[in-house]
DNA sequence: CTGAAAGCGCTTACAG
DNA sequence: CTGAAAGCGCTTACAG
């Protein structure tokens, strides 16, 4: 009774994989019901009688019955699956942010779909297509590029969709964003506190919001904090640590570099120390290093790195609650999460700055 | 002709999601075509005329039609994702992994499903039973526990699976782990031929394969060098960062204190190093540090942290590789890939360490 | 509370 | 090369 033999038409020719795979019908016919009732039993219908729901029960127990997922969402149009598609795993910022959000997806009984967009937007649309194709729920996408590739799709369809952490102007979908001008004023004020007058920034990518608002932020501080405004003082770097690791070249090979710099994401900023490593300037003492997103890591190094943080597990969880209000039909509101300054001693810089690595190159 | 309205149940509550969902009933229609053809062409069968492709692919394009995986593979039974079920992903090792399994699956056409186990059977458990629900084509996994929960349901089922990273005793499926015994041996030579006599270890646990054979190879290695046996120098962690913390304090207020420390994993020598950070013991001075796993932070650190590095690209290539072999009906030979020690600053511990941070503590 | 039957969107022998 | 039809494993009104 076991192992009903299906109607299998492989040619015996042993290749006869999944031959062991039990179907509602197995159950049905060792409980001795029908399939109706043993649907019924199995989604948690009411309409089922104590006989049956332990028939059926004992069956599922007996035969190891997993359902088929695909078949069931084939009628029932749920998957209860969510697409959750990020810049970059490897990131630490948005490995605890798929942590985050598949942590409070689980609680609410949804699986996550893991895509990794590798900071590129044909493999974002690569992986958005496959998620349409397997009929997701529901999409938490941290966005790459205009919104004009399969972004469009995926509103033309009605697929409920939030952004996290980015968003890509003039596609009004929910959003969880982080407000990053607080933490960043806070970072200018900060050391323009110690004396800094020439803060040095590693920008993102200004084809991504997060680039863009961190930019203007910096922008705006520098100007009410009275600094003097240099562009030579920006450099563009792309959210990747090699970025980072040039943008501090560029910049301490300036005839009047930066004392202190401030990078737009936790790569970046990993790829700076590492550069400022390699060129003998002390962190903390010789220039000043403030990071935007806190990473367990930067406590670690010596000096610690001070950082704008914002809580990702805050993030994760917020993207999931508004997501699963759309999928349940409803317009949430956009969330926007607070940042803060935390100070530690990569940017305590006793000696006056300008003194201790202001010193002109030539 | 677009978007045909279907027969929709929907009692016209406006509640009405994915009405807009184009089939491929639709696209024989634009295309004139029947529904067998229109399959064909999609699914590249040769065995279509060139002006039946051609109609075909306009209708899909003109109606955006993304096909149903889930339709697709309930008559297929391939679904062309693979469940990637991972320990941590918070942990830069697994992020890692799951980076080069997805370059890796993406580039044979796969999806990949990822679960985050949180170093916890019962959330391994949980995931396992989803994916076996979402009929992946196959599960790689870095398991939990000692194979008596759902595990053993893969296996009846014949669910191609490979373990990675890890593996379970007594079940049998080919896997890519590291051999951490070459690795090992070297740190243990290298810090005995610097002096050091007390060289603590912070183990895995041992319920965890890994935890187990680099525990082993530690023994062994330390019996290799004549170095006298002390089991008050084995801290038992958890592989998480806290426990490397714990260890720390553990070995340092031993009577007679370690003069170098071995951390099994990577997030304990996170933790490892945050405690030596505060209880102020300089590392590469005071105390020599070597981790097991290369991680880019390690090289950020000052000291540079010396590491026992294996490479994640090769585990993660050689994963998908052996579960694509599965899926076609092989059984491929199990793969064990080296591991090496780097030398940084961490473990050049100059002076004899006896005499520097061998004092007795009473 | 239960069974018989239709149907979700595809694929795939089967004839032609 | 193509169409008509069966069927993958479920769910869900419809009667009873």
């Amino acid at each position: 009774m076991e192992t009903i033999p299906k109607k299998n038409c492989s040619t015996d020719h042993e290749e006869v994989r999944r031959v062991n795979t039990v179907t509602i019908k197995d159950v049905a016919a060792a409980a001795g019901v029908s399939v109706g009732t043993a649907s019924r039993v199995l989604s948690g219908n009411p309409a089922t009688s104590a006989a049956s729901r332990e028939r059926v029960a004992a069956a599922v127990e007996r035969l190891d019955f997993h359902p088929n997922a695909q078949a069931r969402s084939l009628r029932s149009t749920r998957t209860r699956t969510i697409g959750l598609l990020v810049s970059d795993v490897r990131n630490q910022f948005f490995a605890d942010l798929a942590h985050a959000v598949e942590q409070a997806a689980l609680e609410h009984g949804y699986a996550i779909l893991l895509g990794n967009a590798n900071e590129r937007e044909d493999q974002q649309d690569r992986y958005l297509n496959t998620l349409i194709s397997q009929r997701v729920d529901g999409i938490i996408l941290a966005p790459q590029g205009d919104g004009n590739g399969v972004i469009r799709s995926l509103l033309r369809r009605g697929i409920p969709t939030v952004f996290v952490d980015r968003t890509v102007d003039g596609i009004d979908l929910p959003s969880v964003t982080t407000d990053s001008v607080h933490g960043i004023r806070q970072a200018v004020a900060h050391l323009a506190g110690q004396g800094h007058t020439r803060i040095g920034y590693i920008a993102g990518p200004q084809s991504i919001s997060t680039g863009r608002d961190r930019f203007t932020a910096y922008n705006q501080a520098i100007a009410d904090n009275r600094l003097p405004k240099d562009p030579a003082l920006v450099y563009f770097g792309d959210f990747q640590a090699a970025s980072g690791s040039a943008g501090v070249r560029v910049l301490l090979n300036l005839d009047q570099p930066p004392t202190a710099i401030l990078a737009a994401d936790s790569p970046m900023a990993a790829g700076a120390v590492a550069m400022l490593h390699r060129m003998g300037s002390r962190i903390g003492t010789d220039i000043a290093l403030v990071a935007f997103d806190d990473i367990e890591w930067f406590a670690l190094l010596q000096p610690a790195l001070s950082v704008i943080s914002h809580s990702v597990e805050d993030m994760g969880r917020a993207a999931v609650d508004l997501l699963l209000q759309v999928i349940d039909g409803g317009t949430p509101e956009s969330i926007v999460l607070p940042s803060e300054l935390i100070v530690r001693a990569s940017s305590s810089t006793p000696n006056h700055p300008g003194s201790v690595s202001g010193l002109r190159k030539n």
